[in-house]
DNA sequence: TCGGCTATTGGCCTATTGGGCAATGTCTCG
DNA sequence: CGAGACATTGCCCAATAGGCCAATAGCCGA
């Protein structure tokens, strides 16, 4: 029993055409979900609710929440393992705990973990709402980069090995000639990888296709995975 | 029966010539002081002492602590408030705290400030090690790229606003003509602006030069540093 | 075995770059 | 005012990069 309430009761000022945020609540006390649900609501936020981890990582669309705010201690999962899943799954939304009773150790195990905040019940109105706003706001943030990072990883991953050998060659600011010789082959077969190289980044220039690979880490992965086709999006580590 | 210490065993291989971490731990507790000192010692790492923060920040080579060790309740500057001190003077050291009886808040506080770990007294022996020990790993990984971003702004810094304006163009995958044409200037203009760039940032190609701002993070510096300028409608030379 | 994809090259031609040499102007600091 | 740093341009030339068209080869799936 997930009790659902997509917000539509505060409606968010119709002026701005802007998205409404959607926080994400796990909390097996019913009435600490309601209370939370009601402060999140009176702050413009779309709020969804679960009694338990499993319920929220059942979710088929979790990937759409914009902040999860979770309990520390539950019957079932506990708010840990919920966000270790989360983590596992590349999850990208902020984490945010809330617990009555939270001790030391699990408060820094979750900051490790990545948790942008660990408030402790009883906690104040503007606490929660001053920690899901900065969020929000530092996931939006880092959306944008996120989202270019994908799409570069997208087209990098249809390079071929030899296309990707150039290309490291040309990161090093190696010109043709220089790169045939190394890898062998005419200064026009490197010409033609470079030409292709640029026009599947979907770049006009050396400065921009450079500038993107370094903007998406894909550096990395051609420094050893020359012939490999690996290219995993990795990131968020903080 | 007899405990021979082999001075082999304790002391750091003389086999390798890699630098020997230091840590710096401060605690008014000159047992705890101690306690960790012996502890940090069998470990390899060098230790330097302080009773309070306030003797931590005044010296003048505490650039040079490669992880440092706070308490939290010390009398005088609390562990959280030396912490924030090393921020603000930029200090790059990982921190981590030890604390007997600290609670929720404050190892949050701390941990969101940037503190690698938060240890309760008492703790074992290999936790602190442990902890010391990725977080000395960590420093390392990203000294190598602090100091090239380092070297990398200061080389930056040594470029004209209008060498900035053409870098800035570059990045963006113009080439000469539309950055002569963008900024007003004739084609030969931007040619010998730009080369004075790669003369200056130390790279022979576009490639090169794009990578270095990019990882350096200076292309935020231009951003705001090139658009500060004024328009220029040209007209005003006549 | 054929068609499609990738790798490689050559030839040819145009567009861009990279630099050298020289000359003007502007500005700021002694 | 003169020295030095910066910004600008022109002319000229060599080196590179970019592309188009065409051709040879190896591999793989239908």
């Amino acid at each position: 029993m997930q009790h659902v309430m997509t917000a539509s009761a505060v409606t968010p000022s119709a002026e701005r055409a802007e998205f409404t945020p959607c926080v994400w609540v796990v909390d097996d006390d019913r009435a600490v979900l309601d209370a939370v649900t009601r402060l999140l609501r009176c702050a413009d936020y779309s709020v969804r609710t679960f009694a338990s981890g499993e319920l929220l990582l059942a979710q088929p669309d979790i990937e759409t929440a914009d902040c999860i705010v979770l309990d520390l201690r539950m019957p079932g999962m506990t708010g840990l393992e919920v966000q270790d899943a989360l983590l596992r799954a590349g999850n990208p939304a902020p984490v945010i705990f809330i617990s009555a009773r939270g001790d030391v150790p699990s408060s820094v195990q979750a900051m490790k973990a990545g948790a942008l905040d660990f408030l402790t019940k009883p906690f104040h109105a503007s606490e929660l709402i001053v920690a899901v706003q900065s969020a929000i706001a530092r996931s939006r943030l880092s959306s944008a980069a996120q989202a270019e990072r994908s799409r570069a990883a997208q087209l990098f991953s249809l390079l071929t090995s030899r296309e990707r050998e150039v290309l490291k060659q040309l990161l090093q600011g190696k010109r043709n000639k220089e790169i045939a010789k190394e890898l062998g082959a005419a200064e026009k077969t490197i010409k033609v990888h470079r030409s292709r190289v640029q026009q599947k980044m979907g770049v006009r220039s050396l400065a921009e296709l450079a500038s993107r690979i370094e903007r998406a880490g894909l550096r990395e992965c051609l420094g050893a995975a020359g012939a490999v086709g690996e290219f995993q999006t990795r990131e968020d580590a903080q």
